[in-house]
RNA sequence: GCGGAUGUGGCGUAAUGGUAGCCGCGCCAGACUUAGGAUCUGGUGGCGAGAGCCGUGGGGGUUCGAGUCCCCCCAUCCGCACCA
């Protein structure tokens, strides 16, 4: 009987699942290693082969750990609450805790027939109320902290009220929305209304009004990183900036540690940088700005003179990071949001101001930045004085300054800055050069077609700082700035406070409800609260969001929040869960976190840099700073599976017939290229009856071949419905077997690559475990594992693979390894060796890739034990010595000759030999060698 | 514009600075077959009858020796993008 694959793995998947095989259980013998694959939103189109490479690659990793001697946690579980699920539920009506569940049956199954070494005891799905319970947990510990600068960390509110009653905001140096000042009596004074509006500026998750994503299409808001060229992410629906009050985390907080932590991660560097990028790190300096009085002279009545927080209806506060450009600022812009506009315009440009800033607030974020070359913007008629030259500097508004980001006001230099440049030369204000590469290359700035942005030179026209380097003048500007008291210098990041609120059923609620207006959380022991039943999932008439239906959804007679969490709460902390996923008490256990700390190796899309992976480090890091997990950094090594991309084919039909046309004779034709199901096409041939079957439009068609083929074009796309180019895993393990399945995928390339999904290939690797098999089996089926003693060339082929899986193994590069396996089978095909001492190792090497086949061989052998409780064999280097070894011989780096020296030769004993040789004096020609170079087994290099 | 990465046969890919193209697909030839989308064997970068020569996007450099290291250019992909 044949290798039957179907039977086989079908036998061992209920036996693993029977009998728990990959359970896993705190042993403090052993050391742990955590593996983790980011899991799955379970969608309703199922899996395709892109999902299983990173499962794959994880799955062989752990396996190979495991074997290895250590105890490895390698859970799974779902990523359940979501947009699509309930977008779906909006359609059809039906509840997405349902069709969620049908789902994740189906991804259930599609997983275990791939034959993955999950343990599924510790199973959960964000949307399981014994989980979110905890998300409600962590939110209520963040929403009850506020961020210390001092200690730098989180610590509870309730020491920030101590300090308040005590002194008020004196010495204090927190994270905050706005800065306050307030004493003691005064915070004493307060109702308890006035002092809980407080704590919101100081709240790790607080509650603000904020200038949203509003995505009108989907009813929700977005946060930055579901917001692309100003579309959806879900959906790719327009997205419109909108005023409203949101739940917010203060990730900004914890921006120097988000940034500082990736220096203490195995991630690659790339992924380093899109997050270093993100969270946005700029030095610079925060500089006072005075108004000036409309009368021009008479500045210094107003000008405050010390830097004593943000008076607003005073002074402006700009962040720049060219402290050193100062002398050239000859205009200011606030952003089209700022608050002081209105308080600053003269009556004569008011008209004009409120038109610009209503026409600026109104644009979508699509039109925003699909113009954001035109210059547009107004002047407000005010002045403001620029504190180091006491000159007087117009006041303009335009939307390319931005409202989130430093203050919403900038200083501007348009000749070192290419967008205050095209501002200046737009509206026709002063280009002042304050920086040339030297001293005496300054130039008419009315004659420069571009602002001069770099970053190196001196500085000139610039009062005391000319002549020093900018980066001197900077440092000099930013000491002057502080003595003068006008400013200081400070740090601004990129990374804004990821807003927590969404206008959606299908998500955890939140555990608030309100009193006098105020959010409280619910107490901590009346967890989880559990999302209501609702029968529409829409926004209400009111426009409020679905829990707004839900019956009596209140807490002891206030209202309860209405809002859910957005998708990334839940999976912000999950692998903390997995370490203890059925402790009721806690979120999990001091033991289970003491042991499993973090997860070693975690595996995932690089589309997460931005979002899940940031959450995900800010959300284990406040836990951290609570005392509850023991690793600041969440996430030690972290590797990024490329995407799989589809490879559509073509057939491609001559203009106005049913005739289909080979590839290679198309440019004859007038063609139109054509979908066509890569089901039905092998290696670029199309199946024609196939094709004449699939859709009855083609049933009649005719073809023009070629060789007697029909071949199809092909080109790489995404993988979608509507290209036909879906790969379901499902029909390749039907068809040729999970083994081979997971070791294909793992052939292809290297994981972290993309690359297109390619069928073509498979053939090679399911002759390869054919031929494993046929090795200890012959054609009757029949166990033939000989117990003879193997050859020293047959130890000599399993340990050079002992040696290459091992190392490929730590390197994660599965598709060399696959490649020796190859290598191995065709060695032993060759020498006919199907010796049981040769193929017990063997087993044990190639089960973590084709665990169905390994486990049948190993039972055969005699084993009673699953083999992924086989070690990892030794690998005995003696057998890889040779006795002689064949040196190509060089002459200055060109190959000439080839000679046989025993390998216990050193150079010493080589030389003699060498210089004797007959074919080395031909070469020679009678001159002496300037130096012979020997790289041990390698090659011989005489230079002449 | 800024940042990151990648360029090797017809294709996917492989090469601690040391004989470039391992392994697989495809293709060619052969064997066994009623048959082959089964299995096995051999061949397969280009040029050349041959010895040999030329070949890792292009151009320089370091080195006895460069796909690999350094500099410049070109192309493709990805991320960010009015971030002051």
């Amino acid at each position: 009987m044949e290798y039957n694959f179907q039977e086989i793995e079908a036998k061992w998947q209920k036996i693993w699942r029977d009998s728990k095989v990959y359970k896993t259980e705190i042993d403090l013998q052993k050391s742990k290693y955590y593996v983790l694959d980011m899991f799955p939103y379970p969608s309703g189109a199922g899996l395709h082969v892109g999902h299983p490479l990173g499962y794959i690659a994880s799955d062989i990793y752990s396996r190979y750990k495991r074997q290895k001697g250590f105890n490895v946690l390698h859970p799974m579980g779902y990523d359940a609450f979501g947009l699509p699920a309930e977008q779906y539920a909006i359609q059809t009506g039906q509840q997405p805790a349902v069709t969620t569940e049908q789902n994740v049956k189906r991804y259930r199954e599609q997983l275990d027939k791939i034959g993955f070494a999950f343990d599924w005891d510790r199973e959960f799905r964000t949307c399981d109320p014994d989980y979110y319970k905890w998300t409600q947990w962590t939110f209520i510990q963040i929403f009850n902290s506020y961020y210390c600068r001092k200690c730098d960390k989180a610590r509870p509110i309730a020491e920030l009220v101590e300090a308040f009653a005590k002194s008020g905001t004196e010495g204090l140096d927190v994270a905050q929305t706005e800065p306050m000042d307030f004493t003691a009596e005064e915070w004493n004074a307060a109702s308890e209304k006035e002092q809980q509006e407080i704590l919101m500026n100081y709240r790790l998750a607080y509650l603000a009004d904020t200038w949203v994503n509003w995505c009108p299409k989907l009813g929700t808001v977005l946060a930055n990183d579901e917001v692309v060229n100003g579309l959806s992410v879900r959906g790719g629906f327009p997205v419109e900036r909108k005023l409203m009050k949101q739940w917010i985390l203060r990730v900004s907080a914890y921006a120097e540690r988000l940034l500082e932590g990736l220096d203490r991660v195995e991630w690659t560097d790339s992924l380093k940088e899109i997050q270093r990028n993100w969270i946005g790190r700029s030095e610079g300096a925060a500089v006072w700005f005075p108004l000036a009085k409309q009368e021009a002279s008479d500045w210094k009545d107003i000008y405050m003179g010390q830097y004593d927080g943000p008076h607003h209806e005073t002074a402006f506060e700009i962040f720049t990071t060219r402290p050193d450009t100062i002398y050239g600022v000859t205009f200011m812009v606030l952003c089209p949001e700022h608050e002081m506009i209105d308080a600053i315009t003269t009556p004569e440009h008011k008209a004009e101001v409120e038109a610009y800033v209503t026409w600026a607030k109104n644009r979508s974020e699509r039109e925003r930045q699909a113009e954001v070359k035109k210059v547009s913007g107004v002047f407000t008629g005010a002045f403001a004085v620029n504190p180091i030259t006491d000159e007087q500097i117009p006041i303009w508004v335009s939307d390319y300054v931005l409202s989130d980001y430093g203050t919403g006001a900038i200083m501007a230099v348009p000749a070192h800055d290419s967008r205050d440049f095209a501002f200046a030369r737009h509206f026709n204000l002063p280009v002042r050069q304050v920086v040339a590469p030297s001293l005496e290359e300054v130039s008419d700035p009315d004659t420069w077609k571009e602002s001069l942005d770099s970053k190196t030179g001196v500085c000139v026209n610039s009062g005391f700082i000319t002549g020093m380097t900018v980066k001197e003048g900077g440092k000099a500007m930013i000491e002057r700035i502080k003595t003068l008291g006008v400013g200081y210098g400070t740090v601004n990041y990129r990374l804004r406070d990821a807003i927590f609120s969404r206008q959606r059923y299908w998500g955890e609620p939140f555990p608030i409800y309100y009193k006098d207006g105020m959010p409280y959380a619910i107490p901590e022991e009346e967890l989880p609260v559990t999302l209501p039943y609702v029968d529409e999932f829409k926004p209400t008439e009111t426009g409020e969001p679905p829990l707004a239906r839900a019956q009596n959804w209140t807490y002891k007679g206030f209202p309860m929040e209405y809002n859910t969490m957005p998708g990334f709460a839940g999976s912000s902390g999950y692998y903390l869960r997995y370490m203890d996923p059925h402790n009721a008490e806690q979120y999990f256990s001091k033991e289970a976190n003491d042991y499993w700390q973090n997860v070693d190796l975690y595996v995932g899309g690089a589309e997460h840099a931005t979002g899940h992976l940031i959450y995900s480090r800010f959300w284990n890091k406040f836990l951290f700073d609570m005392g509850l997990c023991c690793k600041d950094e969440p996430f030690q090594k972290l590797i990024n599976q490329g995407m799989i991309q589809g490879r559509s084919n073509f057939v491609y039909r001559v203009v106005g017939t049913n005739q289909y046309v080979s590839l290679g004779l198309k440019d004859q034709y007038e063609t139109t290229p054509i979908h066509v199901d890569v089901n039905i096409v092998h290696n670029d041939v199309l199946d024609l009856e196939a094709f004449k079957q699939w859709m009855p439009e083609f049933a009649d068609a005719e073809f023009i071949l070629e060789d007697g083929k029909y071949i199809c074009g092909w080109e790489v796309e995404k993988m979608s419905k509507s290209k036909y180019n879906v790969q379901n895993p499902d029909d390749l393990v039907e068809k040729y077997g999970a083994d081979t399945l997971r070791m294909y995928e793992m052939f292809l390339g290297p994981v972290e690559m993309s690359k297109p999904w390619d069928t073509n290939g498979i053939e090679g690797v399911f002759r390869f475990v054919k031929k494993f098999w046929r090795l200890y089996h012959n054609a009757e089926g029949e166990w033939i594992v000989s117990d003879e003693e193997p050859t020293r060339a047959e130890f000599k082929t399993l340990h050079k693979t002992i040696k290459k899986i091992e190392d490929d193994n730590e390197k994660f590069s599965f598709n060399t390894a696959v490649s020796a396996f190859m290598i191995c089978a065709n060695e032993l095909a060759e020498a006919k060796c199907n010796k049981r001492k040769i193929l017990e190792p063997l087993c044990v090497l190639i089960s973590a890739y084709a665990p169905h086949v390994a486990e049948e061989l190993w039972a055969e052998l005699g084993h009673t034990d699953s083999v992924v409780n086989a070690s990892f064999p030794a690998y005995d280097d003696s057998y890889m010595q040779e006795n002689d070894f064949t040196y190509p011989v060089s002459f200055n780096g060109k190959m000439r000759l080839k000679m046989t020296f025993p390998v216990t030769y050193g150079l010493q004993e080589i030389e003699p030999i060498l210089m004797a040789d007959a074919g080395v004096q031909k070469w020679l020609d009678g001159k002496t060698p300037k130096k012979i170079i020997v790289v041990p087994k390698r090659i011989i290099n005489i230079v002449l």
